[in-house]
DNA sequence: TTCATTGATGCCTAAATATTATCAAAAAGA
DNA sequence: TCTTTTTGATAATATTTAGGCATCAATGAA
């Protein structure tokens, strides 16, 4: 097949017209291109489209059947360009969204929600992931951005903070300091700890610890859950304490007692981070709708 | 949009293969002439399609979408074409086929079965009508053959005979010739007829009368009907009696008794007749098969 | 008959597309 | 660290394709 996109669009003129020079007229072509053209694509067929006589043009049977065909092609190549073009610029497409229990717990549904109502034509596609995995998913491209827990030292990447946390204890009701207004960190060095993974959990680690070392202690931690709703289950069950987010209560059981933690440190910080570099359009448009929603707060 | 199908094909390979010089190779050209082709894409579409690096290919959001456009168009490109030639060729398509009572009395209706085993792709759409009509749609490019009552001068037509009828008179089973083993035309020279309209049964007329004239008589035509079956309807009422084929009894009525004329006349011919410059392919075939068909009997 | 209309053809120019040779960047191996 | 290899981009040039203008041949209308 030698033929083209201007041979089918030029086909479909002539079989609208049904006269040569009219069609050229309207393809804004000399005549003799045009019958040419059409020769060169009956050629390339080997089939005969039009029935010429001097007085007029008509459509043979197979002539009819390429139209209806051509119809749809130059539908579906115009149809494709459009979206193709959408995508390109952010107006469609999907983004592949990482959040961490702490973003999930806080502002980040609004944010999606919002989001949604103004870009109706991007579909946000979650994936819950602690932050180290989400790190790694970015860096192999099956993430597009990723909600963690920061900080995050990535100079290629770029990331803004979107959310702040104070830590607070978690205790049982039945707990020794379940009735305290507040606590200081040292008061709780002998206490069981209930916590994630250390590997997995590594960046609430790296907030966390500094906090208890200066406070003159190394959390023991007698039991690991795999995320907040694990972690306070166990603590609900008497097992031991935690320290968690204020947000992270959200869902929290019956008989847990969040108590502030007096302390002058940095809160805990959520971050968003992508990779600027990205070609996806969608993505840009959700990063400058992030950037735009941050300034303004 | 100034790409065509060349540019969709060479983007389709180089997204496939994710690699440009295994993809120039498969495409049997060049590799810069390939680098060349999907710029001047990128460029018309307004849209990257690749992210390059000197080390690996991978496809955007927006090329990824572009493909699945591409997919679709190059696959109905492929079935149109080859749509397009098959009906070109004959293979499909639908035949628009005119018949007469005597025709569809006789041995059409076996023939078109036939053929439709054959051909399959072929759709007959057959339209009911006397000879005089079916001309006319031929000429109007209405139908594409007809079924007709010969004989037809129509030297820019190719027409065969398919069938020959002898005619037989038929009267109403309580009527005074109804135990006759046969009847001469003269005899009938007083009897009530009915009959077409002598306008659009024309040719039947053109073979009965000249007959009649030479037996020594007009028929005087008490009734007139729009078909055989309307005719046969009349003649059992007991209105007056008629001269058709002998295969319109096919669908008779009880009552009604059929008589052999006696005379060395021709047999009334029916003939299939069509427009050799047709660029049908299906028609074609249709009236190559009448020819074997008719050849070997 | 003469005239007007219509699609096809010949010839030339311009634009698009291809080829070969070569470059520049980056990963792999010594 | 310094080659070597791999890969896509670029430059210069040839070839193919498309378009324009002038004109023809056929056909129906005045």
């Amino acid at each position: 097949m030698k033929f083209g996109l201007r041979h089918m669009r030029y086909f479909l003129a002539v079989a609208e017209e049904l006269h040569f020079r009219r069609a050229a007229d309207r393809l804004g072509i000399a005549q003799p291109a045009l019958s040419r053209a059409i020769q060169h694509l009956e050629a390339e067929l080997g089939v005969v489209l039009f029935e010429r006589s001097n007085r007029n043009v008509r459509l043979t049977p197979a002539g009819q059947e390429f139209l209806d065909g051509t119809h749809g092609i130059l539908n579906a190549v115009d149809h494709t360009v459009e979206n193709t073009r959408q995508v390109h610029a952010g107006g469609i497409g999907t983004i592949r969204v990482g959040y961490t229990d702490f973003a999930i717990a806080g502002t980040l549904p609004s944010l999606l929600q919002t989001f949604r109502g103004k870009q109706p034509g991007i579909t946000l596609q979650p994936h819950h992931d602690v932050t180290t995995l989400q790190l790694e998913k970015l860096a192999a491209g099956v993430l597009d951005i990723g909600f963690v827990t920061g900080p995050v030292s990535k100079p290629d990447y770029e990331q803004i903070e979107i959310q702040q946390d104070q830590l607070v204890c978690i205790v049982h009701e039945n707990h020794r300091l379940a009735n305290r207004q507040s606590v200081r960190l040292d008061e709780l060095a002998n206490e069981d700890f209930i916590h994630g993974p250390p590997r997995e959990w590594e960046h609430f680690y790296a907030h966390l610890m500094p906090l208890c070392r200066s406070a003159g202690f190394i959390p023991r931690i007698v039991q690991e859950a795999f995320n907040s709703a694990g972690i306070l289950g166990l603590v609900a069950s008497g097992m031991g304490i935690t320290i968690l987010t204020e947000s992270s209560l959200i869902a929290a059981r019956r008989g847990l007692i969040p108590i502030p933690i007096e302390t002058t440190a940095e809160p805990l910080s959520t971050l968003a981070i992508w990779n600027p570099q990205s070609l996806s359009g969608s993505v840009a448009r959700f990063t400058e709708f992030l950037q735009a929603r941050m300034a303004q707060a």
